[in-house]
RNA sequence: GGAGAGGUGGCUGAGCGGUUGAAGGCACCGGUUUCGAAAACCGGCAUUGGGGAAACUCAAUCGGGGGUUCGAAUCCCCCCCUCUCCGCCA
């Protein structure tokens, strides 16, 4: 069974481009693995709570591996025969019976390969919906409540009065308005007006600077539309179409992360190990449907349908991702450490890791007027889960075989929760509130927004 | 939106019904030559799946899907993508 360090090997890269409209999605899982070592796939399923009858899926293999040979046997037979049909017409000879010969092996062929066709359609779908297995090292559990909280930086803040929440601060101070964009949009927008809107720009402009210099990234500025492909490159459909926008008249998506431009900018490629790790920053805005999600946290801007974020985007060999994931992680925390604000790291259980995910990290920043944390940024490893289904290779040394790179991302950082534990956090008895220093010179100098000036 | 041209192996680029999985070139790997390198020359070099200890062998793959045919990269239909020109608009 691996260890944290290594996960199921990969030796059989597909060679095809992007998925192609129409086409079912790769497989995420390795079928050879699959077969060679059933037992970690078992366990590793077991452990996030996925119901899976590995025995049927399986038996399903073997029986479509059977047809998958009838059927190249038989076609064998058939381009035989018509070899010998076109020796046979060159030199003149009647071949009349021999057509009918091959016609009917060439029918026989046909019926076996539709046999296949079917159980292999059954199979796909059965692997659709399989997650991605977790790290042997990430903690067993059944929910967000089996997370094991693994650091915390700083400390809650403390006030002399009564802390209000963003909802009644941000409207109070004229930086936020919910009721008109209700009016634009229907609820789970916010307009940002003045110093808010101004705020929003300082801190995407602020992250981008801090990755691109202190942290090594390039910058991306990438389409908001993104075709099917994409999304099923990193793991949106099929599965997840329902939480996406998509346009009425082309097959054209909003994308809910820059992680689905950003991670399938290489897709198909074949990368050079000296280019890795690449590394990518980029400030999207990010739209989502939160299907089903009404009525959870949806008060004031934290669950809103359109949000600006800043992601970072690794690919990476594979043994280092692991480490890898760990300074991704430190990229985004060095960000809220600049911003004074409190937070803790979580380290997600098995049965809480998202479906493509194989470890994850969640930051949760504390929101002082809601008594509650904020996830701000998730930062996980997909291992070779998103990589094989966006094709995206690399070649560990000359004429060598190209293997799947390791993707990784995280957000360093989502906006609006951000803005809601500065504000909280820096509210003042009279209503105003500090900029941290770190944003001043992105402000014109602004040192408070609100209150006496 | 209108008109046209295309999508072939790591890249480039021929092929347009039959020993074509696919010429040529580049890149790459091995060898000869050289003190060494370059150049030149010789050889090798797609992917996936099945069988085999191996040599090897069988099948599939020329944007995707379907059709015609004994046989399709080549012919027909649908879809996707790219490019060029015109129109429109920032």
């Amino acid at each position: 069974m691996p260890d944290g360090g290594a996960t199921y090997s990969s030796p059989t890269p597909p060679s095809s481009c992007l998925p192609p409209l129409g086409k079912p999605a790769r497989a995420m899982i390795d079928l050879a693995a699959l077969r060679k070592d059933p037992a970690f796939f078992r366990q590793a399923w077991a452990a996030r709570g996925a119901a899976v009858d590995l025995d049927a899926l399986l038996a399903l293999d073997q029986q479509v591996r059977e047809l998958k040979t009838g059927f190249e046997t038989a076609k064998a037979e058939v381009n035989t025969a018509s070899k010998a049909i076109a020796m046979a017409a060159k030199s003149g000879q009647d071949v009349h019976a021999a057509k009918d010969k091959a016609r009917q092996l060439g029918d026989h062929a046909k019926a076996i390969d539709e046999q296949r066709e079917a159980l292999e359609k059954q199979l796909h779908d059965l692997l659709l919906h399989l997650p991605n297995p977790c790290l042997a090292s990430v903690p067993v559990g059944k929910d967000s409540g089996d997370n094991k909280t693994v650091a915390e930086w700083g400390t809650k803040p403390t006030f002399s009065f009564a802390p209000k929440a963003h909802w009644d601060l941000g409207p109070a101070l004229g930086i936020m308005d919910f009721d008109r964009a209700a009016k634009l949009s229907g609820s789970g927008f916010v307009v940002l007006r003045g110093a808010g809107a101004k705020l929003a720009r300082a801190l995407i402009s602020w992250f981008l600077d801090v990755h691109t210099t202190a942290h090594g990234y390039t910058e991306l500025a990438v389409p908001y539309l993104v075709q099917p492909g994409p999304m099923q490159g990193t793991g949106q459909l099929p599965k997840f179409g329902d939480q996406l926008y998509k346009c009425a008249h082309d097959e054209l998506y909003l994308i809910p992360t820059a992680e689905v431009p950003v991670t399938n900018y290489h897709a198909g490629e074949i990368l050079e190990a000296a280019q890795l790790p690449v590394k990518y920053t980029a400030h999207t805005p990010c739209f989502r449907r939160e299907a089903g999600a009404a009525g959870i946290g949806t008060r004031g801007m934290t669950r809103v349908h359109q949000f600006d974020k800043v992601e970072i985007v690794w690919l990476t060999k594979p043994e280092n991702s692991d480490a890898d994931l760990l300074t991704l992680r430190g990229h985004a925390e060095s960000l809220l450490q600049q911003l004074g604000l409190h937070y803790r790291v979580l380290e997600l259980c098995t049965g809480d890791t998202g479906f493509s995910s194989a470890h994850t990290y969640d930051l949760e920043v504390w929101s002082a007027g809601t008594n509650s944390w904020l996830e701000v940024s998730s930062c996980s490893t997909f291992t070779d889960f998103q990589a094989r289904r966006a094709n995206l290779r690399y070649r560990p040394a000359a004429g060598e075989k190209p293997h799947f790179v390791h993707t990784i991302n995280g957000s360093g950082l989502a906006l609006p929760r951000c803005l809601i534990a500065l504000l909280e956090t820096y509210q003042q008895a009279d209503g105003s509130v500090i900029v941290p220093p770190v944003l001043r010179s992105y402000l014109g100098g602004l040192e408070r927004i609100g209150g006496k000036s």
